[in-house]
DNA sequence: TTATACTTTATTATCGAAATTATATTCACT
DNA sequence: AGTGAATATAATTTCGATAATAAAGTATAA
């Protein structure tokens, strides 16, 4: 009876992938048969997975996707400006040449897939690769802030945003920005320019905040 | 058979006053007994519980009491100072009357019990509505920032940071400078003064980042 | 037709026990 | 005595069943 992380893993990548639909209800008693165990069982996963923000629990009324909503994809986004301006900055300062490597490494594999996207090469065959090397790459950029509460809090905020955005974001019309936003906020943080990598990671979310600024407008305070 | 929040609270309640010691091991076969209900309620609550990061869970090893970290306590004043100052300025732009009138009520009672704690009376006795209150401060400082996602964010944080200094703050040695750190908070989010905001929530709380400095040192950016 | 009360169905929350795994103890052997 | 395997004990995880609650459906009255 090997405690089985499988199930959670599985319907946290459903999750993030909007393989549900927004606002569906999740039944303990539904899923329970596709994953061969008790109902009992996928109610703790969705207990542990509403720690995450992946799915809203409410009390007497079970488990649901949390709704699409514009007003929370502006509230993520803000926080990732927020967290991957000052985890980037932190890395910067701290992550050293080792770091440096690392991020150039996951830029490069981002860079290539965003590439072949770019040039029509089996555009819906490379979203799952796709998804995996764009968050490898911010989660690179901060990784040598030396702070695990920010890295913890900065992956809350990311899967709650890919599940926001999932599905618009299949069509990849934004995809020739893309590529030059993520070559730019590499180059700012490889040459150590702590505000510029700020703006950049701004400027690379902006298009999320449709209208509203962030209060951190970095190169004006 | 109504679900029961009491027993989330109760444990909430005490993790965040540290009524368990830290590193302690909180069994469900143990606290079931205490509370007249069956291990898997317990262990439900738990789940919930560590999705606030009050509580630790290790698959076959069950759940723990967080230990005393000066490395994490330094993590949460880091992320407290930057989530505060954030909120706090996006109130500034938006709270309006409204939201100057609470803080302004929120100070009064705040101010009112840490003077009372400074004339040494009652000391013990004032733990717990000193803790409310001053929760409830910082609760309110950012309540008009407009974003759910911020305050649940801060929230967790908030909680955290309680768990792992509550102990030492029983003493109230600081107790001085915080009547006065307070104060000044107050003062500058009623001046609108946003630069001088961030800058006194980080002062309130350096204490707490022992020799390191935070990324953001506002007023130099 | 609309609204309200009542009945039926479906879902959720809880329980106690069984199955599994971790931890502590005992015992043999060097 | 010290190490390591084997056993015994204790804790965790899972399960199926039951009780409580919400949701859906039906009938009645205005």
């Amino acid at each position: 009876m090997t405690y089985d992380n499988s199930i959670f893993h599985e319907l946290e990548r459903r999750l993030t992938t909007n393989e549900f639909l927004h606002g569906a209800k999740l039944r303990a008693g539904i899923l329970r048969a596709e994953f061969g165990c008790s109902a009992s069982t996928v109610r703790e996963v969705l207990f542990r997975l509403a720690t995450d923000g992946l799915v809203n629990f409410q009390e007497q009324r079970g488990f649901r996707v949390p709704d699409l909503s514009p007003t929370k994809l502006i509230e993520l986004t803000h926080m990732r400006i927020l967290l991957e301006g000052e985890g980037a900055v932190l890395s910067i300062r701290k992550g050293g040449v080792a770091w440096e490597a690392r991020l150039t490494a996951s830029h490069h594999k981002l860079s290539h897939i965003e590439k072949r996207i770019h040039s029509r090469e089996d555009p819906a065959e490379l979203v799952d690769i796709w998804f995996s090397s764009e968050k490898e790459f911010h989660q690179t950029l901060i990784s040598a802030c030396g702070s695990t509460t920010l890295k913890q809090m900065h992956s809350l905020i990311y899967s709650q945003f890919r599940q926001q955005l999932m599905e618009a974001d299949r069509r990849f019309d934004f995809i020739s920005d893309n590529i030059k936003h993520h070559h730019d906020i590499l180059e700012a943080a490889l040459t150590a320019d702590e505000t510029l990598t700020r703006k950049r990671i701004h400027d690379h979310l902006a298009r999320h905040l449709t209208g509203k600024t962030v209060s951190i407008p970095i190169s004006k305070i």
